[in-house]
DNA sequence: AGCACGCCGACT
DNA sequence: GTCGGCGTGCTC
């Protein structure tokens, strides 16, 4: 009797083994029903574990079903196996991030689909009219009973009793595949250097072998466009055409408009014999809009989109297409990177330095180093995109491990923006405001031309601390230890940590006395009052993660802005990424400093990134930019590097610094974040574990310490922080450390392996 | 994660 | 006498 090795997909379990009814065919990768107690769950055919100790056999179980589903092929699984293993998690919570819940993976409904039999005499006047209608419509095909309804102009009733009549025939719907895309729709016309770059990225797709490759170019140097035509090489069959050539037949165009959607159009051709995949990671959902329609005026149809809020139809759909291999090219956010794909031939990470694409809950993975190790598993390139690389990426390119390819200069002769830093000590803001007069006099000047502004606050709301002028009470969140950020148009206090919501008090809730809360501290709210009161003829928009919602509101408002129907935009860190304004001739940095505090390892690095990144929204049209930058510190560091626009030079600095210290990327660090709704309970476990650390060369352990954030949705929180010497085994140390360890069943230990945040 | 088993306090 | 608190352990 033969026996398989079966991840589940169930927490707590892992894997274990079953037995293999006689007639059932199954290999590692293959989607599986079993049993496990009274339940049935379900799992993947794993490769054989070797260091298990071997199961009684007459304790198996068999397996239930194989189900159809496409399997994990064998790179996938090495890929969850490395997860698992490098950032010490459970293989089965890794792999459910590859798999979408069971009502995902159940078969597409198959809407029966009618076809019109035209030549059976009308047996009424009403019946004729209607008759008349279907008999004028240019091919339709087979439709769904909804859609003839539509066209006819008529009910489904009305169709029903016109088939009874003989007047239509049903047939079973091929599932829908999704639309080609066409990589000769809308070639675009490159820079020479654009055109030397894509032709590097084009040579790596076609030798098919794992290439981690470095696509640096300023904002506004076009490297979308760039890699745009990497896809464009995936898009043709193996050995056939290269793109750029003038062999069109390859394109398909014909074809590829005139099947409906409906009628399935035919799932070998949208198999697409031979055409590879492509996944495209985002750093946030807000992104993929604007994404979606470059794709889209590129290759004439939209790309498969996969991330966490599609509604269940949408998203059983984008699974079926991604991993049947019918959809070519798969755009999402970071849970896009497991999706299984069958025929993937090339990864992209856009914005690959943001910060978002490191996962701060559940498995805590770094979306952009995952993806490179996915790359490498399926031994197909993958390209970082980026205009500010991560000292990370930039280390792996000085080592010689990932190639570099760099857009020197802004596309169409672009300028970068002029950068003038404004020393708030010298020339600070009037009370009360937070706009400086240098930023204030050259707004005025940008909206008197008529051209557009960016005012850049990396804070939502109105006021982040609320304050009592009577007794200097500030108030809290209840769950976290963090203040209460007001937001006005909510009319509310808002924890950001946890979510927690108040009305704002009208008294305050310490010493009663009324009318005594004061708002500190500016956020973008409270800049557009200002903005409202200095500038009242300007049409501005807030553009915050409370304001821009959804994909459509993102859509909406690129929209507006390139209408030139607003004229200022404040906003979060949302706008720092991604648009493309091409009149938008101003941008100010409210608050540079806002980063810095915390002495977070990474601080000045992703201040430098941030800032670089919003001033290049800034004159990517005809006209130059300006960019103002307001600090306190303008002496510091970073800062100086800003205002040079010496990028160089501050990766310089910032590497000597991280080397001397042996910080990442020349050390590895950790974190352990021990938890618990009971504070001694918390207190006690982080002290027993912080006692049991061993020794061990190459390793020193940091703490425990109360956590910066002490409590966080009710958890009282002590870190501890692991520091390796770069080849030191840091994920064995940690495992051998903790594997002994008994804690009670409040206790809650998370790790984070190379953590960026540090909260 | 579930769901069992199991060993101690307050009720009909 | 029993109902039920959730601590500990098992699921191939």
């Amino acid at each position: 009797m033969s026996r398989v090795h079966v991840l589940l997909l169930q927490h707590g379990v892992t894997a274990f083994d079953y037995s293999v009814p006689a007639g059932m065919a199954l290999q590692p990768g293959d989607v599986v029903m079993v049993p496990l107690g009274p339940r049935r769950v379900m799992g993947v055919v794993w490769d054989d574990d070797t260091t298990a100790p071997p199961v009684n056999p007459a304790k198996l179980k068999p397996v239930i079903a194989r189900l159809d589903i496409a399997p994990l092929d064998a790179p996938l699984r090495r890929l969850i196996d490395w997860v698992a293993d490098y950032y010490i998690a459970s293989p089965s919570a890794v792999l459910r991030m590859a798999m979408p819940s069971l009502s995902a993976l159940e078969p597409p409904r198959r809407v029966p689909h009618w076809r019109f039999v035209p030549g059976q005499p009308p047996r009424t006047a009403r019946r004729a009219e209607v008759l008349e209608r279907l008999t004028d419509l240019d091919e339709p095909g087979a439709l769904p009973l909804a859609e003839w309804a539509r066209l006819a102009d008529t009910t489904p009733a009305m169709l029903r009793t016109l088939a009874a009549a003989g007047h239509f025939d049903t047939i079973a719907a091929a599932e829908p595949a999704p639309p080609l895309p066409r990589p000769h729709h809308a070639p675009p016309t490159l820079s020479p250097a654009q055109t030397a770059a894509a032709a590097r990225l084009r040579a790596a797709v076609t030798a098919r072998t794992f290439a981690p490759l470095l696509l640096h170019g300023v904002t506004g140097s076009g490297k979308t466009e760039v890699y745009f035509e990497a896809i464009a090489a995936t898009l043709f069959p193996d050995g056939k055409g290269p793109p750029g050539d003038s062999r069109r037949a390859e394109d398909n165009e014909a074809s590829a408009q005139s099947s409906s959607p409906a009628c399935g159009g035919g799932v070998s051709e949208a198999d697409g014999g031979g055409k590879g995949q492509t996944l495209v990671l985002l750093p946030e959902i807000a992104l993929t809009q604007p994404w979606i329609t470059r794709f889209t005026a590129r290759f004439g149809v939209p790309p498969t989109v996969w991330h966490s809020s599609l509604k269940p139809a949408a998203r059983r759909a984008a699974w079926r297409a991604a991993t049947t291999g019918a959809a070519k090219v798969i755009v999402g956010a970071r849970s896009a990177l497991f999706l299984p794909l069958p025929n993937l031939r090339l990864i992209i990470v856009d914005e690959a330095h943001d910060s978002a694409f490191k996962q701060e809950e559940g498995v805590q993975y770094h979306a952009r180093d995952t993806a490179v190790m996915r790359a490498q598993f399926a031994g197909i390139p993958i390209i970082l995109s980026t205009a500010t690389p991560a000292l990370e990426t930039r280390e792996q390119v000085a080592r010689g491990r990932y190639q570099e390819i760099t857009l020197p200069a802004r596309f169409g002769g672009a300028q970068l923006p002029a950068i003038t830093m404004i020393d708030l000590r010298r020339t600070p803001p009037p009370r009360g405001r937070w706009i400086a007069p240098p930023l204030f006099a050259a707004l005025t000047e940008t909206l008197n031309r008529g051209e557009q502004a960016l005012l850049f606050l990396n804070r939502r709301g109105y006021a982040p601390l609320t304050l009592c002028r009577a007794c200097g009470e500030r108030i809290n969140c209840p769950n976290c230890t963090a203040w209460m950020v007001e937001h006005r148009l909510t009319r509310r206090l808002l924890c950001h940590h946890c979510g927690h919501q108040s009305p704002v008090p009208p008294a305050c809730p310490s010493c009663g006395v009324e009318h005594s809360l004061v708002p500190c501290g500016p956020g973008v709210e409270r800049l557009a009052e200002e903005v409202a009161a200095s500038f009242p003829a300007a049409r501005t928009a807030l553009v915050t993660s409370d304001s821009v919602r959804g994909a459509d509101d993102a859509a909406a408002l690129v929209t507006a802005v390139q209408n030139r129907e607003l004229d200022l935009l404040i906003g979060t860190q949302m706008i720092t990424k991604g648009y493309d304004f091409p009149g938008l001739t101003l941008v100010g940095v409210i608050d540079a400093d806002l980063g810095l505090s915390g002495g977070d390892l990474r601080a000045a690095e992703r201040s430098f990134q941030q800032i670089a990144q919003v001033s290049g929204r800034a004159g990517r049209g005809e006209t130059a930019g300006r960019v103002f930058v307001q600090t306190h510190m303008p002496e510091a560091p970073v800062m100086t590097a800003i205002a040079a626009s010496d990028a160089e030079g501050f990766y310089a600095a910032e590497r000597d610094a991280r080397l001397r210290h042996h910080m990442p990327p020349f050390g590895r660090l950790a974190a352990l974040v021990i938890s618990s709704e009971d504070e001694a309970a918390a207190t006690d476990a982080a002290r027993a574990i912080g006692a049991t650390a061993p020794a061990a060369t190459g390793f020193e352990v940091w703490g425990p310490a109360p956590a910066p954030l002490a409590m966080l949705r009710g958890r009282h929180r002590h870190r501890l922080l692991i520091h390796a010497r770069r080849s030191a085994p840091l994920q064995d140390y940690i495992r051998r450390w903790l594997a002994p360890l008994r804690l009670p069943a409040s206790v809650r230990v998370t790790i984070d392996v190379d953590p960026h945040s540090f909260l």
